[in-house]
DNA sequence: TGTACATCAGTGAACGCGCGTTCACTGATGTAC
DNA sequence: TGTACATCAGTGAACGCGCGTTCACTGATGTAC
């Protein structure tokens, strides 16, 4: 029985192995290509597959797409875990800053994400493990506002504040005539606006 | 010269009936089916015409579905222009509410915006008349930021406000396990979270 | 008024493409005796 | 150790589809004489 359980754990590694490894190749995919246009095709040719072979490890594109988004958000947290904590007040400014800077250099998984958000015919399933990574986010704004000593409630100011900055994200993405350079500043300056919204107690 | 201007004028008026009628069509497509699913076929089938037809009438789909997407947006802004002029003081708690609730019951056109800006790959024209369309948004909030007699510039408000609006609109859109009006609910109770950081002076 | 011609809105059929997915097969590896 | 068999990852080819767009044509309408 034990020797069975072991020979089983090293295949399902085995297979985790190769689904990131997909998901690698995927996620090198997304960075070159807008998320809408990036085919299994082009995964299968970054990982150096057949296209055929994606479908041993996963049922369809769309779960492919929402492993890999996973994948994403579980940085953003991480990145985001490591700025709160480090930040002894709950300086709110530098992580509106952090995030925006931050998701606009990752800047295939904010789409992702906002796609994942659009799309209306997602699987309850599917979506389902989106929300997970949300509320992971929302957990990390949560500990930033009790930092903070804010006196509302912090789950809906969480709510608030993470809509928020993606709302710039989205609505500045496309500025015309501006460099990417200038972009990136007027989102810092907007969502600065936004954080100084948001005062310490 | 006289009648030969009349003449003209006249085929051009013909000519942009006819676009209206493609447009109006669209629109009651989009109201039905995901903005991205929505196929040039789809749009011809509802007008009641060829699907060659419409490229009499518009060069090619994108430039369709920006001119259906400006159509909508003049209604946003007179639907704002209209509330924001009827309000005496500038109940920004009031307007915030009235916009979700207006792009929740208008979901194809914000679903169109935001994937509008989504997109990297419009043409500089198309990106321009969109921004057209923000800037007047923009303008509105303005009037209604002036009201409020608010101390900083207006315009960086606005930007915030609209920002942070769009950001609960999308965020919230799929809330997992939750009746439409349970979605609208939450919506509206963030964005009245995200106007009540917006106190008038 | 009648006739020959020009214009052009509207069309069905076809083009060419890329896609997600499935299928039948191969060949390497492991297993049983 | 050798042999027959089972498993199964990996594959190229094919399926079926829907799409945006173009094309050659039709037929109604207007124009010129």
């Amino acid at each position: 029985m034990k020797k069975k359980n072991t020979f089983s754990d090293l295949k399902a590694r085995e297979i985790k192995a190769r689904q990131d490894v997909i998901i690698d190749a995927a996620e090198r995919v997304f960075s070159v290509k807008p998320f809408s246009k990036v085919s299994i095709r082009d995964i299968a040719r970054e990982a150096g597959i057949s296209h055929a072979s994606i479908y041993r490890y996963f049922p369809d594109q769309q779960s492919l797409f929402v492993e890999a988004f996973i994948h994403g958000a579980r940085q953003i947290v991480q990145f985001l875990a490591d700025m709160i904590r480090d930040s002894e007040k709950g300086d709110i400014e530098k992580v509106s800053e952090a995030y925006i800077t931050y998701l606009i250099k990752n800047d295939p998984y904010f789409r992702m994400m906002t796609q994942f958000m659009l799309d209306g015919s997602l699987s309850a399933d599917l979506i389902e493990k989106l929300n997970a990574a949300e509320r992971q986010i929302f957990d990390q704004f949560d500990i930033l506002f009790r930092k903070m000593n804010m006196r509302e409630p912090v789950r809906p100011l969480s709510h608030a504040f993470f809509a928020a900055l993606n709302g710039v994200l989205i609505t500045f993405r496309n500025y015309p005539g501006r460099s990417k350079e200038a972009v990136h500043q007027h989102m810092l300056k907007i969502a600065g606006v936004i954080a100084s919204k948001f005062p310490a107690e």
